[in-house]
DNA sequence: CCTCGTCCGATTGTATATGATTTGTTATAC
DNA sequence: GTATAACAAATCATATACAATCGGACGAGG
């Protein structure tokens, strides 16, 4: 019997790291990752680190360039459009084939999450309304049998975790509007529409967050997506 | 003034050696990638090799295990059935989102691909046919403003290029019906239909693709996928 | 004949060392 | 003051060497 080696890989361990430090926060986009001080942080040599980030890489995460070094990836505003219509399609494609899976219980979970969410709101907790974003919608994407389909949302959603409450604090008022879309996805949801009436609200609920975002823009002249 | 580094790195060297090897064939699915091996032969070390092994991983060309090694992936039957079905959805909102920008010449060019795939039915050229078939599709895709998108269909082709024609040869008759179905796709286009027709008739036509393979599937119960 | 344990060859995993490239700085000329 | 050239420091890129690990061959025991 084959059993897992007892120590991760450093390889792996650097990968997971960065990665955390990344989806945490703490390394910001634009963050420059220094191969020889990440080895030294973490007490390996380069070479796996350096393998950590190529992969990070390949996922979209950092930029990296040649003898000038890695950096974690920036969103400019058409990338932060793209990623927000990409998956406007792929949430709105995982949300309908995993409308025929949905039970009571998840959409009694979800609801709860979005009342949570509407306190969110009272209270101004923007960091938590968001987090509570991605677990509503995660309970409707969960039973979704295509993996291949729910692994590219999950990278979207890494790709926009840099935009940490964007939604929240740069577009007033798009977040109550919000929580009264979630309660008419859920309805859809719970009367068994049509499939594509499912998909096609919830790729608008995405399409309307990005309207607000583009009219926001236009409105203030600048650009809250890179200061 | 900077210039540009004079020789392309090593590992970029690796990189596109290897993908190029397996998108031409020369590295079938399941065939074991040997870092020492691959180093020697494109006189490297194996440094390079593993980073470039670990890049064409987490594209999802390559497999790769701990202290076992790469191979090229193999797509069982449930990642070709959801990877077409990603496919499905990608390839409808690429191109309708392509549509508004699509020309006479984009239409007549394609048409004309399309008669050639025609001639391939005569001739029986499943190889021929397959390549003209993606040149189809980019000809209808390649006009999309969302580049976040159009890369994710061209890696959900990348994965099934694997199975190399595996239209023609495994579900007789469905070529026929594809030459037929981009006929329909570009008479949409040429008339300027609803945004929504496009998509959907776009999406229609790769799931009916994967139609004919399950039900192919289940009247002759083995798999054509993995043999 | 089958099962389990041990050894060996093959292969991957990582550290270290050295070379190559870029970037920043300083000095000098105009 | 500006521009340019030469130098220095930081960082990446790769080769080599060795350690860790795995898979199968082989033989002992049941």
């Amino acid at each position: 019997m084959t059993v897992a080696p007892a120590t991760r890989s450093k390889s792996e361990l650097s990968y997971t790291w960065i990665r955390s430090k990344i989806e945490g926060g703490a390394f910001v986009p634009g963050y420059r990752l220094v191969l020889g001080a990440i080895a030294k942080e973490l007490d390996v040599s380069v070479v796996p680190v350096r393998e950590a980030i190529r992969r990070l890489e390949a996922e979209g995460l950092v930029t990296f360039e040649r003898n000038v070094g890695a950096q974690v990836a920036m969103l400019n505003e058409t990338g932060y459009v793209t990623t927000m219509q990409t998956l406007s399609i792929l949430e709105g494609a995982a949300t309908m084939l995993s409308a025929p899976f949905i039970t009571d219980e998840d959409i009694a979970a979800a609801r709860a999450v979005n009342a949570n969410m509407a306190d969110c709101l009272e209270n101004f907790d923007p960091h938590r309304f968001t987090e509570l974003n991605r677990e509503f919608h995660s309970i409707l994407f969960e039973r979704c049998p295509n993996d291949n389909l729910l692994d590219l949302v999950h990278r979207g959603w890494n790709s926009l975790n840099m935009l940490r409450d964007s939604t929240f604090s740069f577009v007033p008022g798009r977040a109550h509007q919000s929580v009264a879309e979630h309660e008419g996805i859920l309805s859809l949801l719970e009367n068994g529409a049509d499939s594509l009436d499912i998909e096609l609200a919830a790729r608008a609920h995405r399409t309307r967050t990005l309207d607000a975002f583009t009219e926001y823009q236009s409105t203030h002249k600048r650009s809250p997506v890179q200061p």
